[in-house]
DNA sequence: CTGGTTGCAAACGGTTTGCAAGGCA
DNA sequence: TGCCTTGCAAACCGTTTGCAACCAG
């Protein structure tokens, strides 16, 4: 779903079109890898649009409601958020610099759900997983 | 390696076997799964052992940084840690009474590791990944 | 004795809540 | 106008730090 779209589906169920929404949505599509509110806070703030930091919990809470953003939980203290894609994919994370990318892994993606039935079988109903990948970038080495 | 091994061990680096060590590395190895800071104190405290909150963490890091336990982010917003086990394993959480029980995946981590070599050619080199599951279990649905 | 260890109080940083004010439809 | 949304202040909670006291070897 492109940002238009969003805007008008949030229009059609009653939610308003604030500046807040649009600029936090805007800058969720801008970011290509998960993004932290801190790290949002200091985007927008350096993009001169100033929110508070209450109001930016709110919204993610809300997009989050919507089905619009999910949640990136990655071995650092602090949640990461992104755009819900249609590709599943999983994370690189550099413990050096922190630089986070996309990484695809089709063949993984076989086997888990291979495993998923299995314990679907022993009564637990998996629902989502996280795969994340840490180790040094080709810059930090 | 085993309680009294580990034990040894310390005392041969030049570390103490205090009341606190002794009570936080018993507990992790009476627990079976990932277990959280403010869980350990609970159980602690529940055991009549009353460990201040700040020793606990410096101790946590202590047994880190000996490379006896390791840390497990799961979805939550507390950190987990678990006894480094020779066995690679993953997890299977419950989203409803936040029950955590160990799965192992061999299949899963053939592929994984084929992945590796490849994002490796790729000029990123993994030092460790995070899969963890979520859903329902048996007894919760 | 002495360096590793502990406890207390306070700080820190991300996240949440209550409440009154503001603004989109 | 009405409900959604916002901002401020303060609370919350897991985790960390500084410092003085303590204790295992």
């Amino acid at each position: 779903m492109q940002y238009q779209e969003l805007l008008e589906q949030f229009k059609s169920n009653g939610k308003k079109l604030t500046k807040v929404r649009k600029n936090v949505l805007k800058l969720l599509f801008d970011t290509e890898h998960p993004i932290s509110a801190p790290e949002l806070l200091e985007r927008l703030s350096s993009n001169k649009i100033t929110i508070n930091k209450t109001t930016l919990y709110r919204e993610l809470t809300f997009l989050l409601e919507q089905n619009v953003i999910t949640e990136v939980t990655l071995n650092t203290q602090v949640q990461h958020y992104e755009l819900k894609h249609l590709d599943h994919h999983h994370h690189l994370v550099c413990s050096d610099c922190g630089d986070i990318s996309k990484i695809e892994a089709d063949e993984i993606e076989k086997s888990i759900k291979k495993l998923e039935s299995t314990v679907k079988r022993n009564g637990f109903f998996i629902q989502n997983h996280q795969l994340e990948f840490f180790g040094v970038c080709s810059k930090c080495h």
